[in-house]
DNA sequence: AAACTATTCAATAGTATCCTTGAATAGTTT
DNA sequence: AAACTATTCAAGGATACTATTGAATAGTTT
């Protein structure tokens, strides 16, 4: 039994199984996908671009070390973070990749000196201009994800809807986009759309969970199924 | 290239450098050790009980991963922490374990309900003792990791020269004895020892990174080579 | 320069991980 | 109950990782 061993060898034994769940970029982006909200296997394995039982084994491997939960619903099975823990864990690999990954730096660059260059918007005011009305604030991603955590008085705006909403949009009022965070190009997308129909529009490149991680409120529409 | 291909894609394959980097055992006890201050391959390799050879291949690693640097001083490599978000970032995992891993509780469980029952030290009022000179801190690691970063006020008694103390001590002052942190058994070690000779010896079980991870001071001393 | 030392490199065998494929399970709908 | 669906299980080959061994490198001492 492992346990039985020298209890310092074991101890990093236990801990190597949170860093080798953490040691394939599939199962990395299944945490990213599942620090957005809840999803079912075939949504993630769809979204991650892994085939059904690909993911499904990665999901079982995360479940493993504990790091994320799964929920039968009649056929579907929905998975989650077992613990904001496991976010504030993925955050901090995140911060450190950013850090001292020369490839990651350049990755990102990639990702925001996009096409429109993007103007960072300051977190502490935004939100006050939000309530104000001075600034409408969308959430660009898909509503089910809104629904499982939003940023408080952000309106729902999926990226596939964007154009129907032109119409209810004043062309004078700011608008900023924000969608999973630093990596995702949901809101990058929003923002060209809105700017080439002469919106002004910015995007926020912190999602949910750097939201979150700031210790800043979020919003739930819990929806009775 | 990797660069070359799918941005996102790339992206979690880098941050899975960084979780391979912790997928072994052997590597998080190497990590845990430099958190602790810089070391010499072999001093690593002894204390973890590897072959040099083979920490010399984990190190490399590490380093590949961006997570230690070497330097070369005469014919000894010292390694260190490239960044001290790397510290961060193991404390993150290993806080993580604890909260999720029943495994690695136990195994806590083991070392703090050890021998002697160890009473938990208020950190608050624990360096105002000290420097009131009510209590007596003391520092069981090894010389060399004293000088590379201690609390401050705590005086340097490595655990193997801890019987040549006794008669400095006076047996009614209160001593309380710290090492590398939770996992580390120098300071139980102490406490067992300094007890059995009728001392007042309790064990802090936090290290210096815990301490630095709470924004208390650390003190260094440097000695000119 | 020769002997010695700390570290790294290179090759190897054993083991674990990864993704794919096809079948099995559990639950739903018809 | 039969057909269907979402998910998991099981087996396989390809690949990657780990620890060991012995040799190579770089720097020191004699």
């Amino acid at each position: 039994m492992s346990t039985t061993g020298d209890p310092k060898k074991s101890l990093y034994e236990q801990l190597a199984r949170l860093g080798k769940a953490a040691a394939s970029p599939a199962r990395l982006e299944l945490l990213d996908l599942l620090c957005q909200g809840p999803r079912t296997v075939e949504g993630l394995a769809n979204e991650a671009g892994l085939s059904v039982a690909n993911a499904s084994q990665h999901l079982r491997v995360l479940h493993g070390a504990r790091l994320v939960e799964g929920e039968k619903n009649g056929l579907f099975v929905t998975y989650r973070l077992a613990d904001p823990a496991v976010g504030d864990f993925f955050q901090t690999l995140r911060a450190l990749g950013e850090k001292r990954l020369a490839e990651v730096d350049a990755i990102l660059r990639e990702f925001r000196e996009a096409p429109e260059s993007l103007e960072a918007i300051e977190k502490e005011t935004l939100l006050n201009r939000v309530k104000k009305g001075e600034i409408i604030l969308i959430d660009v991603r898909p509503a089910e994800e809104y629904r499982a955590g939003h940023i408080p008085f952000a309106m729902s705006v999926p990226l596939k809807e964007l154009r129907s909403h032109f119409p209810k949009l004043r062309r004078r009022q700011p608008i900023v986009a924000y969608c999973r965070g630093p990596y995702c190009v949901l809101a990058v997308e929003a923002v060209k759309q809105l700017r080439a129909k002469g919106f002004r529009a910015a995007r926020m490149d912190d999602g949910i969970a750097e939201w979150r991680a700031r210790g800043l409120p979020v919003a739930v529409s819990e929806v009775s199924k």
